[in-house]
DNA sequence: GACGACATGTCGTGCAACGACATATAGGAG
DNA sequence: CTCCTATATGTCGTTGCACGACATGTCGTC
């Protein structure tokens, strides 16, 4: 499978498979955790999230957990878990984005960073 | 004007900005450009190209020069030219770009860049 | 005279983001 | 007891945009 094909990424899609790297999380979790992640910039509505994750799932870059995880008042929740697949395009991306990054920066005039 | 509401710029968008940063180009020399820029893996086609120049014009982001860019042959072209408003776009552009490679740096396992 | 590079454009398709709407539970303020 | 906010999950219609296909033309080379 072709990697590279499928960059970029979205910006809803980035930082969903970001914001399940480190741990699985359920929908309403990971709203809130891209809206941190971003300093309040990205808040995903409901209608792009819930279709970004419904296409993930398809592309099987993300897969529900059968493990239910609790949240502080002991609901449960069936969460989101990146995998293997998820996880290689999530680094292809970041190289890719560190590319971009490197060769605007060597670009832009007046770029003090 | 809000210049934070245009981002996130698309893939070509940015690039045909990023093209147009250092001096004038007229549309085939900025997918050439882009080509190279993107180590060969941007390739626009003419209908993205010359539908984002289109959407860059009607938004003031670039214009079009009155003095026409001669190439090799002799031959003259109108050339586009990225506009202030278009650099403070681009700016905006590359700093989201920077906390997004920042942020994700952070969370990724197994990152040694 | 055909072919590839140069050069500019239009059109139709398909995918994805987004806001609006729908639905439901839990907890706190009044 | 009722209203409001946060939590939580989802659908639907609109819009914007990328992209490939098509159309058109020049110039230089083989």
């Amino acid at each position: 499978m072709d990697i590279q094909a499928n960059l970029p990424l979205t910006e809803a899609t980035f930082f969903i498979l970001l914001s399940l790297a480190p741990q699985p999380k359920h929908g309403y979790a990971i709203m809130k955790d891209v809206r941190a992640l971003s300093e309040n910039r990205v808040s995903l509505s409901t209608g792009t999230l819930y279709g970004a994750l419904k296409r993930l799932l398809e592309r099987g870059w993300i897969e529900r957990q059968e493990e239910p995880v609790f949240n502080n008042d002991g609901r449960e929740r069936k969460a989101y878990a990146i995998t293997d697949l998820g996880s290689r395009i999530l680094e292809a991306e970041i190289d890719r984005l560190d590319k971009l990054v490197a060769a605007a920066h060597l670009r832009v005039v007046g770029d003090q960073r």
